[in-house]
RNA sequence: GGCCCAGUGGCGCAGUCGGUUAGCGCGUCGCCCUGUCACGGCGAAGGUCGCGGGUUCGAGUCCCGUCUGGGUCGCCA
């Protein structure tokens, strides 16, 4: 894999520390204590000179009467030659793999036949007269070279040696690089890096809080912040003007493959005296400087399109699209409102279009088909549009001529296009169109690979209807509704739209933003619609009301996912492979073992005491982990 | 909280219809090998199949429960 970050296939950076600005030939030169050069370091150039370096044993091949071993630290990898007479040779025949040594030897041109262009030392290599073993290691739990498939559990257990892997060193340089460049950008374009509290308070809306027992307030907790939403959009009423920072996230959540348990990371961004176009401006700048900076082979689509809510629920049942798929759906419903036949009527129903289809074999249907019952669909019906424009297919005769003709208007049917139906409930049926939309694009190769495709939803609705049919806020409760006071009093809550937006990336969620509401009486309004008091606002939101009432500036702003980003970056479908050190999917760090269980004393101090459940092996201490 | 998948020497996996000596690759150990770079060759050690119960003449295999891990739905303003 020749890096992403241009860099060649060993190399594991750039620049070396100390070294060679030691210059033997001055007087009062002394070898330093471990190393001359790092391994990654020396090169054609270097031929003759006496170098000391050190660094795990990598890899070794013993022919017998000439030992090869392969030296590696964070900057590369060389080959070590080691010759019988060499008093290394002993104990570099025995040392276990990743025991981490020191060597002398001088650096040898490799003949023109044992180059090794694989790596940025293989014209080199450097024969040993001297070894020091300085950290031996134990039998591994796996090997770090090469490089098996290992569990996670495992990996996460001993996650100093799986990061000592190429893959996994090379995600964490990845990450660093990106936040390097972010922060380099963010700088250049004017805005602040500011920190903002991790023990604050809880808020109300939202996910689970992390919570921290305050010692000095017995009963009392502070939150970790699930975001530090407020804190940026005071620092707009402060005057700051134009604020980011690399804003650690806590929520107290269940995790999936792009959502870390625990924690996780944004790009935080706020902005005063904007508009949404603004905002735009900004983040898609950012963000498409940086793809294109880490991911220079793959296409990164600009501008981003711009699809309202409404419109991504309607051709993709999802609101996070993923646009490398060429195709839409169509709501159908209507047609077969009355119709005959029973699986549709009167049901929601969704059809996708799928065009070149005529030569496909049944196996085609019934594989997507279960790929939909898989997702928990009734079913998939499908019906194929012949040469003369009519409907074939086990469905086909349960159509009337009407219901066919008015179908294939609809979704514009050629011949050769098949459709699929996905129906019943609104919900269950968004949500496996979503994936049959994609699927389906991927066996008919009208899925754009190597590309990442951005859009942009905007308007979303600013209120939903709660299970029990209340008004709840349906994102963020600080954003201004569309329309400001006026649409609220006037209007029917659900069709309120809010200047409320989302970045997605290949059907990832990059990023979520808005304009904010900087009125206090519009907020208070917003919020009455939604349940609260005024009341109930100041005591909940006190700071921000507050803070409201002192002379506050338009403002807006968005926070990309840190981590999501580095995630398609490294082109990972788990977002733990690009974060040092990850809680696995039971919020647990098996390496330092958190969470732990807390001694009395240190309860009593924070006038906790434990209420387990009742139910049987919750108490679940009685694992193996310490 | 629900659902799906997995758990077999240190690691990754195979194990048919329930059938007697549980295989393979990597690693480990021993021997050989002077130009390899995932070196190669020969040989050896190492597992009672996550745990508990059940069915059966007989269970790694079937059933029930449970624990652990991954995925997913709910959840994620």
């Amino acid at each position: 894999m020749s890096g992403r970050l241009g860099l060649p296939r060993c190399d594991r950076h750039v620049s070396a520390p100390n070294s060679s600005q030691h210059d033997p030939t001055q007087p009062g030169w002394t070898m330093h204590r471990y190393r001359s050069h790092t391994c990654g370091e020396v090169s054609a150039a270097d031929v003759d000179v006496d170098v000391r370096m050190s660094g795990w044993l990598h890899n070794r091949r013993d022919l017998g009467g000439v030992l090869f071993v392969d030296l590696r630290d964070h900057y590369g990898v060389v080959q070590l030659v080691v010759r019988p007479e060499s008093p290394a040779y002993e104990p570099l025949t025995s040392l276990p793999k990743e025991t981490v040594v020191r060597i002398d030897g001088r650096v040898l041109r490799r003949a023109a036949e044992n180059v090794n262009p694989e790596l940025s030392t293989g014209e080199v290599e450097v024969e040993v007269g001297d070894v020091e073993v300085l950290g031996s290691c134990a039998a591994l739990a796996f090997n770090v070279f090469p490089d098996d498939r290992v569990s996670e559990e495992k990996r996460l257990t001993y996650r100093f040696l799986d990061l000592r892997r190429q893959r996994m060193h090379h995600n964490i340089m990845l990450r660093a690089a990106v936040i390097r460049s972010l922060r380099q950008k963010m700088n250049d374009l004017g805005f602040t890096d500011i920190q903002t509290p991790i023990l604050s308070a809880p808020s109300p809306e939202g996910a689970r809080d992390f919570l921290v027992p305050a010692r000095l307030h017995p009963g009392r907790f502070y939150a970790l912040p699930q975001a530090p939403q407020q804190f940026k959009q005071l620092l707009m009423v402060a005057g700051f003007d134009r604020y980011f920072q690399i804003a650690p996230c806590f929520r107290d959540e269940d995790s999936r493959a792009d959502r870390s348990p625990g924690e996780f990371y944004q790009l935080d961004i706020e902005m005063s005296f904007v508009e949404q176009e603004d905002v735009f401006q900004i983040v898609e700048q950012v963000l498409t400087d940086v793809f294109h900076e880490f991911a220079p082979d793959q296409e990164t689509t600009s501008p981003y399109p711009r699809i309202s809510y409404r419109d991504a629920m309607a051709r993709y049942a999802t609101d996070k699209p993923d646009l490398r798929a060429k195709l839409e759906l169509v709501d159908v419903s209507h047609i077969f409102r009355d119709s005959e036949f029973r699986a549709f009527a009167g049901k929601n129903v969704r059809a996708l279009p799928v065009p070149g289809c005529s030569d496909k074999p049944r196996s085609f249907f019934d594989q997507v088909q279960e790929f939909a019952v898989e997702r928990g669909a009734q079913g998939l019906a499908w019906v194929r549009i012949d040469e003369r424009g009519e409907l074939a297919g086990p469905i086909a005769k349960f159509l009337t001529a009407e219901d066919a003709e008015q179908l294939v208007a609809e979704v514009k049917g050629e011949p050769g296009t098949a459709v699929f139906f996905g129906a019943g409930d609104q919900t269950d049926v968004t949500r496996v169109m979503s994936e049959v939309r994609v699927e389906a694009a991927k066996r008919t190769d009208l899925f754009e690979e190597n590309v990442f495709q951005f859009c942009w939803i905007v308007d979303f609705p600013m209120y939903e209807k709660g299970e029990d049919g209340t008004i709840e806020f349906s994102h963020n409760p600080f954003s201004m509704p569309q329309g400001g006071l006026d649409a609220l009093q006037t209007q029917d809550p659900r069709d309120i739209l809010a200047w409320q937006y989302d970045i997605v990336c290949n059907g990832v969620e990059l990023s979520s933003g808005a304009i904010r509401n900087h009125s206090p009486e519009v907020m208070y309004e917003a919020f009455r619609i939604a349940g609260y008091s005024r009341e109930q606002v100041d005591y909940e939101f006190g700071g921000m009301t507050r803070a409201l009432h002192y002379g506050a500036p338009p403002h807006g702003g968005v926070a990309p996912g840190l981590d999501r980003i580095v995630m398609l970056l490294a082109g990972e479908s788990s977002i733990r492979e690009t974060i040092a050190f990850p809680l696995n999917q039971n919020a647990q760090d098996l390496l330092m073992g958190a969470p732990t269980e807390i001694d009395e004393e240190r309860l009593k101090e924070l006038h906790l005491s434990i209420r387990k459940p009742q139910t049987r092996g919750s108490g679940s201490t009685d694992s193996q982990q310490g």
